[in-house]
Parts: C-alpha cells; sequence; structure tokens
DNA sequence: GGTATGCAAATAAGG
DNA sequence: CCCTTATTTGCATAC
C-alpha cells in the first residue's frame, strides 16, 4: 500500500450510502478513536488534549457516510482530508487545529471557552458553517489545502482550508489570548495548553466566503477558455482535487494570500534539515579529509590554486563562467566557480567541477603562454556534453498567476499544465516542473517548521509553540498518482 | 565592476 | 510519462 494512498472519494456515491444513525455514527467514530491512537505518536505531549482522529483511508468511505449526514446539531463538524488521512474534529465548532512533530494534525477544542453568543451566532449562521481556527506557521501551513467536507442543506460542500494574513480581524492573538472579532477573549482551552506570548495571530478560514472565480485571478482570458478545471462552468458535477462535488457552486475556493509575517528561520534553523554541507562546513567541523570519497584536502588545494592561476591571468570569474559556456563540456556560471573558489560547494559537487576547471585552465594557460586569449571564445565546438538549461525566469505575472493556481490545484493535469503553459506562453515541461518545485518547497516548509517547533529539546505538556508564517504557498496534499 | 549569496529552476534517481 | 525527494546550479541582486 502506498504511503500516501492517492485519495479519490465520490461524495456523490456515498451520499446514497449514508445510513448511519447518529448512535452509529458515534460508535464509529469511537471505534476509529480507539484505531487511531496507535497511529499516533506515543509521545502525548504531541497530542491535543482533545483527543483526536487520524484515520487511514480504510475508514475514509465510512466517515463520508458518516459525515454526510448532518450531524451539526450534535456538533460534529465536518472532516478533514489531508494526504491520505483524515482528521474528524471532536464535537466541537471551534477547534486550533496544528500538527505535531510527525506532521499529524491535532485539533483541540475551544468551544467550552468560546464566549455563548459566538457559538450561538456561527450555530444559527446558514446551516453552521464549520468554523476552523488556524494559528499561523506551521499550522495554518499544514492545513492550509486541507480539504473540509462540510454537511449543508444543499449536500456536501468542500471547502479548502486557507489562511488568512495574520492581520486578519477576525480573531487575534493579545497577551496570549486568543481574541476574537468581537473582542471576546478566547482561553486557550483545556489550561494545559501553553501558548507563546509572542505577539501571534491567529488565521481563520473566513466563513462564508464567496467562491472566487478564476477568472478573477487570471490574466485576461481572451479566448474564453477556462483555465482552472475547478471552475467556471455550469456543469453540475466538477472534480475539485480528487474530490467529486455535487454542488459546484458551493466550493469555496478560497484565495487569502498567506503573506510570510516572520521571517524567523535563523541559518541554524534552515542547516538543521539540509543535507549535504559544504566542504567548508565540514572543515569546520574539524573533518578534514575524506568525505564521500572524496578528498577533501585535494579539492582544497586545487580552489586554491585555481584562482590563483586566474588571477595571475587577470581573468574574472565571470570570465572563466563565459568562457565555460562557449566551450565544450559542462558549463558553470560566476556564481558556480565563485563557490568552488570559496568551497561553499558539497564535496560530490566540487568533485564534479573540479576536472571541468582543472581542463579548462590547464588550456588556458597554454593559451596564456602563447600570448593568445584563453579558450572559451573560439570555436564552438561541437557539444557532446549537453549543457544545463538555461534557467527560467518567470514574469511576476506569470508567477502571480501560477501561485493562484497551486492555491487551487497543486496537481494540475498534463491537460492543465499545457493550458497553462499556453496560456502563459512558457514551455508544458516549465510549467509541470514549477508546480513539482512548488509542492517541494511547500513540504520542505513544512517540515522546517515541524523540525524546528518540535526539537529534540522536547515540547513541554502540550505545549502548542507558534511557528513562523510560511512562503506564500497554500496546498492540498492529496497526492497524484 | 567583481564577487557573494538567496531563492528557486533544473536535474538525478528511484518509484 | 509523471511523481517525489534530494541535490545541483544559475539568475538576480546585494555587497
Amino acid at each position: 500500500m502506498d504511503a500516501l494512498p492517492h485519495m479519490t472519494v465520490d461524495i456523490e456515491a456515498s451520499q446514497q450510502q449514508i445510513a448511519l444513525s447518529f448512535q452509529q455514527a458515534s460508535n464509529l467514530m469511537q471505534t476509529m478513536e480507539d484505531q487511531s491512537h496507535s497511529n499516533i505518536s506515543g509521545n502525548t505531549n504531541d497530542k491535543g488534549p482533545s483527543g483526536f482522529q487520524v484515520m487511514n483511508t480504510q475508514q475514509v468511505s465510512q466517515a463520508i457516510q458518516f459525515v454526510g449526514q448532518n450531524h451539526l446539531s450534535q456538533g460534529w463538524n465536518g472532516l478533514c482530508i489531508q494526504g491520505g488521512q483524515i482528521i474528524q474534529q471532536q464535537p466541537q465548532q471551534f477547534a486550533i487545529v496544528h500538527t505535531n512533530a510527525a506532521g499529524q494534525l491535532t485539533c483541540v477544542p475551544l468551544i467550552q471557552s468560546l464566549p455563548i453568543s459566538t457559538i450561538a451566532q456561527s450555530q444559527q449562521e446558514q446551516s453552521v458553517m464549520p468554523q476552523v481556527i488556524l494559528t499561523s506557521g506551521n499550522y495554518m501551513q499544514s492545513l492550509s489545502g486541507t480539504q473540509v467536507l462540510i454537511p449543508t442543506p444543499q449536500g456536501l460542500a468542500v471547502q479548502q482550508l486557507l489562511t488568512l494574513p495574520m492581520t486578519s480581524p477576525m480573531v487575534s492573538f493579545q497577551n496570549g489570548q486568543l481574541v476574537s472579532a468581537q473582542a471576546s477573549p478566547v482561553q486557550p482551552p483545556l489550561g494545559s495548553l501553553i501558548y507563546s506570548t509572542q505577539p501571534q495571530a491567529l488565521c481563520q478560514e473566513t466563513q462564508q466566503e464567496q467562491p472566487i472565480e478564476t477568472n478573477q485571478l487570471m490574466p485576461s482570458n481572451n479566448d474564453g477558455s477556462t483555465m482552472c478545471s475547478t471552475q467556471g462552468n455550469s456543469s453540475s458535477n466538477v472534480t475539485h482535487n480528487n474530490l467529486k462535488v455535487e454542488n459546484p457552486d458551493i466550493i469555496a475556493s478560497t484565495v487569502a494570500s498567506v503573506t510570510p509575517i516572520f521571517s524567523t528561520f535563523t541559518p541554524e534553523m534552515v542547516q538543521e534539515v539540509q543535507d549535504q554541507p559544504t566542504i567548508n562546513e565540514i572543515s569546520r567541523e574539524g573533518n578534514t579529509h575524506i568525505v564521500d570519497g572524496v578528498d577533501l584536502k585535494e579539492i582544497k588545494e586545487f580552489a586554491k590554486e585555481f584562482k590563483m592561476k586566474r588571477l595571475a591571468m587577470g581573468l574574472t570569474q565571470t570570465q572563466v563562467g563565459l568562457a565555460l559556456s562557449a566551450t565544450a563540456g559542462p558549463a558553470y556560471s560566476q556564481s558556480a566557480i565563485c563557490r568552488f573558489e570559496k568551497l561553499d560547494i558539497t564535496p560530490k559537487s566540487a568533485q564534479k567541477i573540479k576536472p571541468v576547471l582543472e581542463k579548462w585552465m590547464k588550456e588556458a594557460e597554454e593559451s596564456y603562454q602563447l600570448g593568445r586569449p584563453p579558450n572559451g571564445v573560439h570555436i564552438h565546438s561541437p557539444e557532446h556534453t549537453k549543457k544545463r538549461k538555461k534557467r527560467t525566469s518567470f514574469s511576476n505575472q506569470a508567477v502571480e498567476y501560477l501561485n493562484e493556481y497551486f492555491k487551487k490545484k497543486t496537481h494540475p493535469t498534463g491537460t492543465e499544465i499545457s493550458g497553462i503553459a499556453h496560456q502563459l506562453g512558457y514551455d508544458r515541461e516549465v510549467i509541470r516542473i514549477w508546480f513539482c518545485n512548488k509542492r517541494q518547497a511547500l513540504k520542505n516548509a513544512v517540515r522546517l517548521t515541524n523540525k524546528i517547533q518540535a526539537p529534540r529539546s522536547g515540547n513541554p505538556s502540550g505545549t502548542i509553540p507558534i511557528a513562523p508564517a510560511l512562503p506564500d504557498v497554500s496546498i492540498s496534499t492529496v497526492n497524484a498518482s
């Protein structure tokens, strides 16, 4: 079984099977809760005090059946689906949601402490759209894009959890307390939670957010074609991130931007999640010999020698870079040469570049001796070695477009990628890679915060550390296959 | 104007 | 062919 099984849920079909009574549903949930405990890391500190569910995909269909029934009067909110897991909230209307070190999600009930008026008001609002308060940084990023199935009078709605800038007026964080828009303090739930006293705001999914039409986010779309398959047409069914939804009108495609507000990642933090140290870093640690079969000493000596000779010939890094790209063999930019000389490069990379520079330097010296300009200007010899593809620079407009698209759909289909490429005027492959990289960036960011917020030193008794905001990405982590 | 560096595009490798 | 993950490397720009 895949680690992250592809999850396609046919809600329509599931709805037809809905037959659970509330009691049955409760029993089911209890069962699932029992089962889920084994999925949760043994560190109880990582679990929210409320208890919560981490369900495997085998439980999905049952859960869908369950959530298809409108149990909101009992306080059941619905399900959050993320990356092959379903997280069912406990019977509370409000919850703080966050991930633990293992990347699992916890839901912390707030209902006990919310002002009655707030709850009542919320419950009165049409079909009681569940309200999930997302804290900043890791929490919201982890959940951002998570899809929540919401029972409504019209059937099930799917709402992607997205986050608002921390300046959101809906909920703020004052003096260590959650404060709603009505300025009613919301006590941290269940006492055992300890909040950072940093003035972090919370982010809240907006209730009843109007669906934002695709074309609002795009450059003019003069051919009338629909770029986002999840939007815009009037067919009765649309597929939205693998979830088939009855009524496309109630798909809430929130696109609130998540702007990085806190950039609290120090280089040390980042270093923690980096894998390959540079030669410099290795040396600093005291290891100066052979790493990964690479003789660091030899590399260092060559780097020094290379620089010396380069300067002796009066050549700049830029010139060498240009020369390399003009001659056969791999090309390296000024940046690469700079990094090589500084040993700000991994041993493996250094090992790869070294022969290229060696060869070039040898020829350059010969030319120099003959009083000729260094090679690189002459003959574009048949390039047997394929050069790296030139790096694409996307226009701001293109990046904006891509980001907006990504918020709606992190895994566009091949056809959609082609459409985007055509629309923006870039190679299809370039667009495809962009999405790959974007997904990767998001995952890395989440990992980074998880690592930072749950360091080895431990995370005392239920503390929910406040993570910094992450880069401007929102995602649904439904796996493509 | 040369060098250093952050971010992210491109590549490699394994499914 | 496409995905993910790890890594390399270049563009853009700061120093």
